[in-house]
DNA sequence: GAAAGTGCTGACCGATCGGTCAGCTATTCT
DNA sequence: AGAATAGCTGACCGATCGGTCAGCACTTTC
């Protein structure tokens, strides 16, 4: 691996373990055994780091996302929504970091357009209706899923990938699932 | 109100929305309308204002989770969790800020104490069960629950509190009812 | 073999951080 | 009236922050 990828890997996890603003440029450097001045040779800025960090995971996002609007029947709903697990545990670092950073992120480009994708999908899975609950589903089923995707491990909690694969959609679509339905 | 509650209150808000090592005491001074000095006359160091920030929280969870283990009926769960679900709305920003950066705050000791009080609450709502979709529901639950409080608002999305605290208790009953009944 | 480019470094910069301290003002206590 | 206390302040401290820059070693290009 290059320097260069393992700097983004070791910032990302900083990033998300720390926090943005108190990981420092000197503590990455030390972390992959370069100097402050070689990180800031790969990444003109901060800031840059952190938009080479989670910008993979956005554009991944955008991809799962696009077939979105043209979901029609149930099966349709379910295959987007393993899509969409799976990228969550495929990303989970980055998604964790954009779900709860990313308010006081706001004016980094990156993170701007991740909202505007979260913003998309609220409203699908809200389209046909406007209640408190159903907006609820959606936040809680989003949230819950990153915190327990990352801070969970804080707790001394460690699941096999598959059966978290398998929790995770089966609690997802019991919180997304459509009215008619439920 | 008091410098000192007005600090605290001040203090509170800027660590939950732009996390607690963004935030500098000369920003919550000018906040508040008073010098840096100030602040650390009545707070000895930022950490003991943060500990100031948050406790309050902490204790009443303390109160909520006191009758945990004596829980029997399905009645006195649903009690509980209502209680509980009163704790979120009423400390929603303590909750957050606990959730969210908690993780990245240890050796704070009002941070422990939290952290022991979510485990010893993890451990009730699984305690009949080791599989990883029960544990993964109760982390949801309480991430999710978190997250919505406080993060929604960043997407425009503002509910009635009455509406907030019904769609809150009841998403979190069907997360977190015990198998025998689902 | 000179020139150009790549990866990386230490020295250094101004700004800001959390925190200390002497001292000011106004109120309260004796 | 005098002493003590509470609330607050500006000046200042060392440390650390993100970032700049000249220059080193090495490889590739011409």
């Amino acid at each position: 691996m290059s320097t260069q990828d393992e700097l983004r890997v070791i910032a990302l996890a900083e990033f998300t373990s720390a926090g943005y603003s108190a990981t420092s440029l000197q503590r990455i450097a030390e972390l992959a055994g370069v100097s402050k001045s070689s990180v800031l040779y790969h990444f003109t800025s901060k800031e840059q780091l952190l938009e080479a960090a989670i910008s993979p995971a956005i554009d991944q996002m955008e991809t799962v996302l696009a077939p979105l609007e043209t979901i029609g029947s149930l099966g349709d709903r379910q295959r987007f929504l393993e899509d969409f697990v799976d990228f969550l545990l495929m990303y989970r670092l980055e998604v964790n970091m954009f779900i709860n950073q990313g308010p006081s992120l706001v004016d980094v480009p990156v993170i701007e357009r991740g909202s505007a994708l979260v913003v998309r999908l609220a409203q699908f899975f809200s389209q046909n209706s406007q209640s408190v609950e159903e907006n609820m589903r959606f936040g809680i089923a989003l949230g819950g899923a990153a915190y327990m995707l990352c801070t969970a491990s804080t707790y001394g909690l460690e699941f096999p990938a598959d059966e978290t694969r398998a929790a995770l959609i089966s609690i997802m679509s019991e919180l997304l699932a459509p009215i008619s339905t439920r």
